[in-house]
RNA sequence: GGGCGUUUAGCUCAGUUGGUUAGAGCGCCUUCCUCACACGGAGGAGGUCACAGGUUCGAGUCCUGUAACGCCCA
């Protein structure tokens, strides 16, 4: 049957098929993915969005790339699985609704309670979790959606238990007192990671402690610095260098080398520095020695406003080349401070509530919080004359990632996980080749960060999470415990000696508060690290602890596709849990994509609101141009740069995005001056407004080409009236068949092996070049002319079905829906196709077969021969375009070459016709080039345009007194490097001969440029300039 | 401070193991609304490959240094 021209837009409406074709999809289940002993399996676990909010463009490449994957695997026939889900991301969560909760409802969490607030965070979850699977539906995501998880599910929940149990009994669970970054705000521990740095205008205070019964000669005081004043009220000593001269030695010793490497321009600033330092041994180097003996003799200071004695010390955390060469020591709220309270057995003192206050050890300045005990302690040391001085001073203040307050160091009981073991086994993994990293490189910040072997802190004080499942008891006996807990092998407990009490783990069930008959259980509180539960995704979605057919089949899964930073954070995680939970490897391959980055080259962040809606340019591109230009973005080596404009929903006009309004909730259009909404609208007035999309002009690549698709097919669709599926034998092949086929077969071998390698760039852009310049440019502009002819007419028509229904197949994992949409319309008109073996084509393109490389049809002589047409054709076309000559004026062309050359062009003379409105008179060794003519060297043939009424012959004479000018150039280059002896001696042959052939090349062309000029000047313009050559 | 990466056309990017005259898309210029597609066709202009050295017969590609930018870790 015909399709209706009219039923087929010439624009490709991508809404109306991607609304159709997912629904289709997931009604005939072909997402689903079953244990399937007869096919091997494929499987990727999802990274899992957080649901702290809507996934951005950078969600969107990373799904993209799975998704590819999955259905080309699916189609390569793999039972392929893709297990989809979300992260209920701790902390980043329950700050954005505790935030939300503050701003609107002007509640705190502790007013809400831990229950109602965690169901809160719920609801929240519940909204978001919709919104990310639905943006991923959008986008074509072909997850196995009924095995859709989340990280606090119940199923997540049991593998966490089991993990931490599991830990707890073997000790790598351990509980201990460790400086953490406190968030007063959140009021919990947040980890190194999630804390940012920000440089403020503050002050460098100068205080006295005075020396207790100094001797004469000895300082009455100590002069100590500090950022932050109210930590003294927790000092628990002075240091000093213990060898002060020394110290300054080396100090300017290595000044010096600075000085001699240095470039001039940074000279006289390191001169600076070396004469500071000379100043400075001259004027204190004297006092710092005799504080250094005091400390040798273990003399005291007495602490201002609190009136303790503390010991000076001499550490060589003291350095006499920076401020006043001595430090105040406070180990309870200094990461540094810490490790010297550690080396020197100093008692540490917390002065901080978990609000952030100062508590009972602060004395005095109990229940004030900073700024105002900042204030006091000064104001009282102020009062006492002991503030030497006050500088300003550029300071770099931690804040919380999450509540953008600062961080307080603070000393916290902690849940730790022990890695030193666990390190090894993901290190060893990752180096013996288990798993492999794409690209190579990031392997080594794999090694570099498990190498520190650091410990890891698991416990957060947050309400949503996995609530660590430990029961403190502190008045039972062990005998008690044994008797309440004989024969549940679900219970183990660790003397925790230092409180005195027994920490009880239970891997089932909670336990009950009497528990232990007599004694009260108290819970912990705490609960784990996102990351914790995040490590386990590859197995715990799988069913572990369970032995699920799932587990036996797809684990270890495939390849984890995800973005570089959180190589560490998750995936060395997810190697380590994998590695000690199941025994093996979570993935065979990594492979870290690039990350987008805004037109700033900023990466994309909620927190920055530079973060794109996918459905933004869905909406505008369509899901297929989202895909199919992010694959083309997707290179190796490059973060992609994207700058995105706002669309004015009431002009169509585009708008730059600044980093000014691009986290307005309302932007008014520069054009139109009509107000408009963002992705931040929250209040009803703003979202009233029409929202004004974010796009990028980085898709239209991506559009235009499913589009160029699209009309491709309309025409394939529309001349395949009578058309009868048949195998077709070789003889019946014309010679642009034969080259469409060749060509075919490579991008066939191509796209497999670019897309094996994780190469989406080089498999978009093949595919690309392919379907547009070879298939659309060329192969349809011939077919036209075959389909016409009713002998011509049924090959013509068996290869081009074939030829659409392969190149569908191989573009269909990265633009799945307008395949689809292609492929149903060809199953009317040609439900049956294929040139060597006839078969019907599958109900869905999802299910039909990865198409293999026909190799046998790769012809080199073939599309040699091809190319010689292709320059004839460019030649004719750029005479005719030079020359202005209109599209319907039909001109005649001669070329004169060998007569190999002549025997592929004239089978061609019907294309000319057609591609270049060119009949051809004359081809072969004896051409004579017409009277008037314009012409085109080219290498080892000459083309002729016979335009006697129509040439600028000044024009012409011109241009090839240009080329000329042009070729002694490349000819003078050529001779020169043909001149060079070293060069003839050393080079490989191949490469000398290559040159020669091209310098014969260019003095050819440059003899043809001459003799046409000759004749033009000669027999059509004699009148013309002597010219120059 | 350490590590990794980037710097090629006005913009965003390709450029495989060093080897003809360095490519693409967008934008720009000329031209054509020809019966698949103006989200299109045909043609064109535009680059001393960040800078300075070095290795080599030959460097965008390899080495050293410098500068700028980005990311990760301290």
């Amino acid at each position: 049957m015909t399709i209706p021209m009219q039923d087929l837009p010439k624009q490709y409406n991508p809404a109306a098929a991607q609304d159709r074709w997912h629904k289709f999809w997931e009604s005939k289940g072909y997402f689903h993915s079953e244990p399937n002993r007869a096919k091997k399996p494929f499987s990727i676990a999802i990274p899992p969005p957080n649901v702290t909010g809507a996934l951005h463009l950078g969600h969107a490449l990373n799904n993209t790339l799975q998704d590819i994957l999955i259905r080309q695997k699916r189609m390569q026939g793999f039972e392929a699985l893709w297990m989809p889900g979300t992260d209920h991301a701790g902390i980043a969560t329950q700050a954005v609704v505790e935030r939300r909760l503050l701003q609107e409802e002007k509640l705190s969490r502790h007013q809400l309670g831990r229950e109602g607030l965690v169901a809160r965070i719920w609801q929240w979850k519940n909204d978001y979790e919709k919104r990310i699977l639905g943006q991923l539906k959008e986008m074509g995501c072909s997850c196995d959606w009924h095995r859709t998880r989340f990280t606090l599910d119940a199923q997540c929940a049991r593998a966490v238990r089991h993990t931490f149990f599991k830990m707890f009994q073997e000790k790598l669970i351990y509980r201990g007192k460790r400086l953490v970054n406190w968030d007063a705000m959140l009021q919990t521990a947040v980890s190194d990671d999630e804390v940012f740095h920000e440089t403020t205008k503050g002050h460098f205070w100068y205080f006295n402690y005075p020396t207790i019964d100094p001797k004469p000669g000895e300082p009455a005081y100590v002069t100590v610095a500090t950022t932050r004043p109210e930590t003294m009220l927790g000092d628990t000593a002075v240091a000093v260098h213990p060898e002060p001269s020394a110290a300054l030695d080396k100090a300017e010793a290595d000044l010096l080398q600075r000085f001699e490497a240095a470039a001039s321009k940074d000279k006289a600033d390191l001169q600076k520095q070396i004469d500071d330092l000379r100043e400075r041994r001259r004027t204190m180097l004297a006092d710092l020695e005799t504080l250094a003996d005091m400390a040798r003799d273990g003399r005291k200071i007495r602490l201002p406003l609190l009136n303790r004695e503390i010991p000076l010390i001499a550490d060589v955390w003291a350095k006499p080349e920076l401020g006043t060469g001595c430090v105040k020591i406070t180990p309870a709220h200094d990461p540094n401070d810490y490790e010297v309270g550690l080396r020197q057995r100093l008692p540490m003192i917390n002065i901080l509530n978990c609000d952030g206050t100062l508590n009972e050890n602060a004395g005095p300045y109990q229940g004030l919080a900073n700024p105002k005990a900042r204030q006091a302690v000064v104001a009282d040391l102020e009062k006492l004359e002991l503030v030497a001085k006050i500088e300003d001073r550029e300071i770099e203040i931690a804040h919380s990632d999450r509540s953008k307050t600062p961080i307080e160091p603070l000393l916290a009981d902690q849940w730790f996980v022990k890695m030193d073991h666990l390190a090894q086994t993901a290190m060893d993994a990752v180096t013996d080749g288990r798993v492999k990293i794409f690209p190579e490189r990031y392997a080594k910040s794999y090694l570099d960060w498990l190498s520190e072997k650091r410990d890891w802190p698991v416990s957060r004080q947050l309400w949503w999470g996995h609530q660590i499942p430990v029961w403190y008891c502190k008045t039972a006996s062990e005998a008690e415990l044994q008797k309440a807990f004989a024969g549940r092998a679900d219970v183990v407990w660790h003397r925790d000696e230092q409180n005195c009490q027994w920490l009880i783990c239970a891997q089932e069930e909670d336990l009950a508060e009497n528990a232990v008959p007599g004694h009260a259980l108290v819970r912990e509180l705490d609960v784990l690290d996102t990351w914790f539960s995040s490590a386990l995704w590859p197995h715990s979605t799988l069913g572990w602890p369970e032995q699920t057919p799932e587990l036996a089949y797809y684990y270890p899964t495939s390849v984890l596709i995800t973005s570089r930073d959180i190589i560490t954070l998750w995936v060395a995680r997810m190697v380590l849990a994998g590695l000690y939970n199941v025994g093996d490897i979570p993935f065979r391959e990594v492979f870290i994509h690039p990350k987008i980055l805004d037109g700033y080259g900023e990466g994309m962040s909620k927190s920055k609101g530079n973060g794109v809606d996918p459905i933004d340019v869905i909406e505008k591109f369509g899901a297929d141009a989202l895909r199919f230009g992010l694959a083309y973005l997707t290179t190796e080596t490059q973060d992609v740069r994207m700058p995105v404009e706002f669309e004015c929903p009431h002009c169509q006009k585009l708008i730059e995005q600044t980093k000014e309004n691009r986290v307005r909730p309302r932007v008014k259009c520069k054009h139109c001056s009509k107000e408009f909404s963002t992705q931040w609208a929250e209040k009803a007035e703003d979202k009233a407004l029409p929202r004004g999309a974010v796009v990028s002009e980085r898709f239209e690549l991506a559009r235009n080409f499913c589009n160029k698709l699209w009309n491709a097919s309309r025409l394939v669709l529309m001349n395949l009236e009578g058309y009868a599926a048949a195998t077709v034998a070789d003889g019946e092949l014309l010679v642009d068949d034969r080259w469409i086929l060749s060509r075919l077969a490579t991008v066939t071998q191509d796209v497999t092996t670019h897309l094996a390698g994780y190469r989406y760039s080089e498999a978009a852009k093949v595919l690309y070049g392919f379907a547009w310049d070879e298939f659309c440019s060329f192969y349809l502009e011939m077919v036209k002319a075959r389909l016409t002819d009713p002998a011509a007419r049924p090959t013509a028509q068996r290869v081009l079905t074939h030829t659409l229904d392969t190149l569908l197949r191989l573009l269909h994992p990265m633009i799945p829906f307008v395949t689809e949409e292609v492929w149903h319309l060809l199953n009317e008109a040609a439900p049956q196709r294929g040139i060597e073996r006839v078969a019907s084509a599958s109900e869905s393109i999802m299910i039909a077969p990865w198409p293999q490389s026909a190799s046998a049809r790769q012809n080199p002589e073939i599309e040699a021969r091809f190319a010689r047409f292709q320059e004839v054709l460019r030649a004719i076309r750029d005479i005719r375009s030079r020359q202005n000559v209109l599209p319907k004026t039909q001109i005649n062309f001669s070329v004169r070459c060998d007569a190999a050359t002549a025997d592929l062009l004239k089978p061609m003379e019907p294309y000319f016709i057609s591609m270049a409105g060119a009949r051809a008179t004359e081809i072969g060794p004896q051409t004579n080039p017409p009277e008037v003519s314009a012409n085109v060297s080219l290498s080892g043939m000459e083309v002729f345009v016979d335009l006697a009424d129509l040439i600028d012959v000044a024009a012409e004479i011109e241009r090839k007194q240009q080329e000329i000018v042009r070729l002694d150039g490349l000819i003078a280059v050529k001779r020169k490097k043909l001149e060079n002896q070293s060069f003839i001696d050393r080079a490989p042959a191949a490469v000398v001969e290559g040159e020669r052939a091209a310098l014969k090349e260019l003095e050819d062309q440059r003899a043809a440029a001459v003799a046409v000029v000759e004749r033009m000047k000669n027999t059509v313009a004699p009148g013309y300039p002597k010219l120059r050559y």
